[in-house]
DNA sequence: CAACAAATTGGAATGATTCTAAGGTGCAAG
DNA sequence: CTTGCACCTTAGAATCATTCCAATTTGTTG
């Protein structure tokens, strides 16, 4: 079998838009990100960390916790917040809502029409301007959609 | 001038929903509600209790607290988050929608036509039963809607 | 290489909320 | 009435995600 170095997993816009922001392109930040692409499940910070750890087994949480900011400040990750839980995050960038399973606790994204964003935002009162909007539902999952 | 005892300034149902549940009306819980309903800025636990300590200098925060999950838990009241901050608190039981002010940091309640959480939904892919859904906007407010 | 800035790290600190154990309160038998 | 008992309140300790800090480490530049 082959032994060549492993490409890297994501988009190689990981390093463009870090130095775009002045930050640099690190293991840890690329191990994190790519964490992020291969497995799409809304992850916690600590779960970010226990995935990432055995690839790069000295990183901290502390870490983990700045890599994700990074992230989210470089416009590459959503943090996704769902009442006082901890914060999970998100590397799909397409306008979508999150659909909270009661029953398994899964987080699934949910894609709806563009429209229907700037339908919200129509609805506002005069006076009232939204940069963003956020659609949460609350409900259960047929068990399929893993 | 006159020194009737003040009347209560909330809709009597508070008793009878508190009962429907076995539980009892207490000045505290009474107390906490009449905060809620009397200025509607979505308060913290914290500005609760620093509203509530005048009129009933014993209480404590973690009455609050408790005061705060019973009336959730009567559907009372609703419990508003927003990107990890303190809980904050909502006696508006019509279906609504939240916005943030980015600049003053006060939230603000947006009426929405029931159609709409209808349409949203409708939207989600067979197999979704959404029992709930949470609309939040964040942006800036002209300064007027207090 | 030397100097300096950017990034990482482990551990302490924060802050909202929850938990615990110890009193109160008030109706319901007896 | 008293007592029993379930419900409530209370102060303070405990939780737990996240942030902060001070001390390295790493990377880049001159
Ligand atoms: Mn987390
Ligand atoms: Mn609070
Ligand atoms: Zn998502
Ligand atoms: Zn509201």
């Amino acid at each position: 079998m082959t032994t060549a170095t492993q490409p890297p997993r994501h988009p190689a816009g990981l390093a463009q838009k870090l130095a775009d922001s002045g930050l640099r392109s690190t293991p840890q930040r690329e191990l994190v990100y790519d964490v992020l692409l291969n497995k799409r499940d809304h992850p916690t910070a600590d779960e970010v960390f226990a995935r990432v750890k055995p690839e790069l087994p000295g990183i901290s949480l502390a870490t983990v916790y700045n890599c994700l900011e990074t992230l989210v400040q470089c416009d590459l990750v959503r943090a996704v917040n769902f009442e006082r839980g901890p914060t999970r995050y998100c590397p799909n960038l397409r306008p979508h809502a999150h659909f909270h399973d009661e029953v398994t606790g899964q987080t699934h994204d949910v894609d709806l029409p563009e429209t229907l964003f700037a339908k919200l935002k129509s609805e506002l009162p005069p006076g009232f301007d939204a940069n963003a909007v956020e659609i949460t539902f609350r409900g259960k999952a047929k068990s399929s959609a893993n």
